[in-house]
DNA sequence: ATCGCATCGTCTGTTTCGGACCATGGGCGA
DNA sequence: TCGCCCATGGTCCGAAACAGACGATGCGAT
């Protein structure tokens, strides 16, 4: 029951043990992959060392399954999920950061061939219209059971940014 | 002239000193805090390690300052310069990362208050609006001069991807 | 001349990161 | 029923990123 502080990966295996129920750290890993990781990405072996961690604070409990392998199942004790009930609803006065490797060339691009600038749109547009059949999938398959609606919300603002983030490289790519 | 991995790091320095000329890392902390940094936040003490790393590999040279403080003046060498124009050149198959607390917690809501939501809504409406307000008066005040228009261009992006998030948020702060 | 403070820079411990690599055991062919 | 293949599941490591406290320095106003 040591202490520490809690990151963004913290609420994450929180949170994903929270909404699915007692998991494995490869549980996690999968889950992570086709939710939050497609706007927030975390190393696998994060999610192995993180519910260690979060184990030894307190806040999840470990059982050890009986057969095959042995695994690891975690689960949320009560300080658990009240530190994820905390989290929800401490305000938010961070502004999202926004990592983007083609925007950095763009920014730079004066210093390189300016042709640079039509493939770089191209290939930005190929990658913005396949991640949006994916979200479009996603809501055409979960969107309407109702146990998944509350999810899916987010979902939303992501197939906004990468509409707009479409246009503008469209756009990009006409101008040049 | 060591070798190593070049990451976004190395060439957020290299691209800023390819703009604004011959700088020190204290150049580099100022000049990132208005221009990438706004999307892609990095610690100022990595920019003052990293041009040693790059100066050690050759894409930088050193010049101590004669007068005051004798700063180190960093400047491209011909390898840096090829370094930046070959990465400028290079496909970019990645996808943006869009790391967002908020996004976060909307996403793990169920596991708190229904209350929250509105709240978290109306600080990222009010977070963005600042955010759309500083970047609308950077266009105003460079987007005409022809010198700086090209760096401009990224903002446009900038601006889009804020106010789908704003128009998002909004519709949230409605629905509940 | 000195003091205040904006400018400028370093240091430290921790976490993240990517990716190579290792282990396990259930099912399938012989 | 053996054994061996390979998808599933997990560990490890070195390098970089990170946060943020703290330290230094010189210039301008008094």
């Amino acid at each position: 029951m040591s202490s520490g502080r809690l990151s963004t990966t913290s609420y994450v295996v929180l949170g994903t043990i929270g909404l699915r129920g007692p998991s494995t750290p490869y549980d996690l890993k999968r889950a992570v992959g086709h939710s939050v990781g497609y706007f927030w990405s975390f190393p696998h072996a994060q999610l192995y060392s993180e519910p260690e961690r979060l184990e030894r604070m307190g806040l999840l409990e470990v059982e050890t399954e009986q057969t095959g392998r042995r695994r690891k199942v975690y689960s949320l004790t009560d300080e658990g999920r009240e530190a994820v009930r905390a989290w929800l609803a401490a305000p938010t006065h961070e502004h999202f950061e926004m990592r983007d490797i083609a925007e950095m060339k763009l920014f730079f691009n004066e210093l390189g061939d300016s042709g640079n600038i039509v493939n770089l749109a191209r290939e930005q547009i190929k990658q913005h219209e396949e991640r949006i059949s994916v979200y479009e999938d996603m809501q055409r398959r979960f969107g309407s059971e109702p146990k998944y609606a509350r999810r899916m919300i987010p979902l939303r603002l992501g197939l906004e940014m990468e509409r707009a983030a479409l246009r503008f490289w469209s756009s990009i790519a006409e101008e040049f």
